[in-house]
RNA sequence: GGCGUCGUACCCAAGUGGCUUAAGGGAGCAGUCUGCAAAACUGCCAUUCAUCAGUUCGAAUCUGAUCGACGCCUCCA
């Protein structure tokens, strides 16, 4: 069997993973800013991290999962371009920063639990651990890694030569401003703040006293100081999306290393982004797609988990109603194909050589980066072939269900002429006479009564029938 | 302007040098069954991998160019 590869993007290639500690993974996940909603396309990644973390769990490690919950707005500005998220959530609603932030961290809870995505070990609320990013800060500064401008503390990039090797910037290339305006103040334009002031003559809800002023934390720190403080100055893996390659990530090695002198983290993984017709899925252009909205429409939530199956996490994923449907219809048919196995009781395992044969073709899929949608192939084969039995094709599909997570374990047998209502049974009895004296449209009757209460009729040959509970 | 990703059938998508003259799913079509239907089952559905040129005994897979889509250079999954 294969071993566990992942595409480092440190590397920009696939390596066998290797543990720090033989197996215990120490994994950091960028988690949500609790200001608003998650959207589908947010849901995305964390989907992308709880595969991982299944294949991990596949892979016998324990997997001690830490995810931060960013309940502090960051940026600020007196322009109108710059605006703290938290601080406008709050507006926008009438509540406090406070309350806002505990409503959307449930909302949050609630829409993974929907995906069958596994809580993390450790949840970190940004605003709980103040003082270890402040801790983190001081260190910098007395290792003279920043400077203070009028309006924060910055971490000045030129002093550490391998800045920017995870993104492999072009620094030069960077266009400082593109899409911003910027503080003339840095010195460089790849200067992040470390700490932010509190604006002259306004009052915050969310600041905190620091060697440098009334303030707040800068946009990185939050998930430096506390990935390590519950993992370490080294850990395994960092996760979060593509976009934060160049600038977050970037500049939370930038911070850790150069505190600790110690590589921060070995394995980098990122996933990309789901996309509309007219490019990617944001809260800022307005209408955005959460996961009760495809509810509302019909759709469940593992539907929606079915769809993201279809795609390698490395690859952009294109989000239409159209796709969904297919995602829908797929599942739905995997289902009756499951239900019909689970009907057929009488049969033990059989064959463990071709179980095993096929267990592990399934591991090498996810094992090569994760590749759930080759392992769900896998999936269509074991169901399909005539060499293994229904008990073995059960215990398969259970087995490759701890890495889809589609709840296939709880697919029903179908339930053919048990606990059918008395009612439902005469108006078959019913049909049957109708259909025996070739009268039809009567017997169609028949059938249609049944079905509005619920049932459905499979005719058998020689006239037989069985009556069976609709699937919707 | 810089950096980067991607382009496989009607749709989604795996495959990244020979096992593949390209998995799997969705949709569609045909057939079996049926009074009809549903379900189920069977079969069909890319000599071809954006285009062009090159490397190679051999390429969807490597190289170059072109075209097209997208992402990042604000916070963002």
């Amino acid at each position: 069997m294969k071993k566990l590869t992942l595409f480092n993007t440190l590397s920009r290639s696939k390596e066998v993973f290797e543990p720090i500690e033989p197996g215990i993974v120490k994994m950091y996940c960028c988690g949500p800013t609790v200001y608003n909603y998650a959207h589908i396309g947010n849901l995305r990644s964390y989907f992308f991290e709880d595969i991982l973390k299944r294949v991990l769990l596949f892979n016998d490690y324990k997997v001690n999962h830490v995810m931060n919950i960013t309940d502090v707005g960051h940026l600020v500005s007196d322009e109108d371009e710059g605006e703290d998220k938290m601080e406008k959530g709050s507006a926008r609603e009438g509540k406090t920063v406070w309350e806002i932030a505990e409503y959307y961290t449930e909302a949050f809870k609630n829409d993974i639990a929907q995906l069958n995505i596994l809580p993390p070990t450790i949840y970190c609320k940004a605003t709980d651990y103040i003082n270890e990013q402040i801790d983190l800060v001081k260190c910098l500064e007395a290792k003279g890694y920043t400077y203070t401008t009028s309006d924060g503390v910055y971490f000045d990039t030129l002093k550490l030569s391998d800045y920017g090797k995870l993104a492999r910037l072009d620094i030069e290339g960077l266009e400082e401003g593109r899409r911003i305006e910027f503080s003339d103040e840095k010195k460089h334009k790849t200067d992040f703040a470390l700490w932010k002031f509190s604006p002259k003559g306004q009052k915050r809800q969310m600041e905190w006293d620091s060697p440098w002023g009334i303030g707040f934390p800068g946009w990185h720190i939050e998930c430096s100081a506390m990935s390590i403080k519950f993992l370490g100055k080294t850990f395994d893996i960092h996760c979060g999306g593509v976009d934060h390659i160049p600038i977050h990530h970037t500049n939370e090695i930038a911070q850790s290393e150069a505190c600790y002198g110690v590589k921060f983290v070995n394995y980098w993984l990122h996933g990309e982004f789901l996309i509309e017709e007219k490019g990617k899925m944001s809260k800022s252009a307005g209408g955005f797609l959460r996961i009760q909205t495809l509810i509302d429409k019909g759709y469940s939530p593992l539907d929606y988990r079915f769809f993201l199956l279809m795609t390698h996490y490395r690859k952009k994923i294109k989000f239409s109603f159209e796709n969904l449907d297919a995602a829908r219809n797929g599942y739905n048919n995997l289902k009756s194909k499951i239900a019909e196995i689970k009907s057929d009781k009488n049969n033990k395992p059989d064959n463990e050589e071709l179980v095993d044969k096929y267990r592990g073709e399934f591991f090498d899929c996810i094992n090569d980066d994760l590749n759930v949608t080759e392992a769900l192939a896998v999936l269509w084969d074991v169901l399909k072939t005539e060499d293994l039995n229904p008990a073995d094709k059960l215990f398969l599909t259970e087995e490759f269900d701890k890495i889809f997570g589609l709840d296939l374990d709880k697919v029903e047998a179908l339930e053919i002429n048990v606990t059918i209502p008395p009612d439902i049974v005469e108006l078959a009895k019913k049909r049957k006479e109708a259909k025996l004296n070739k009268d039809f449209k009567l017997a169609d009757e028949y059938r249609n009564q049944i079905k509005e209460k619920g049932y459905d009729i499979l005719d058998i040959k020689g006239g037989e029938y069985q009556i069976i509970k609709n699937k919707e």
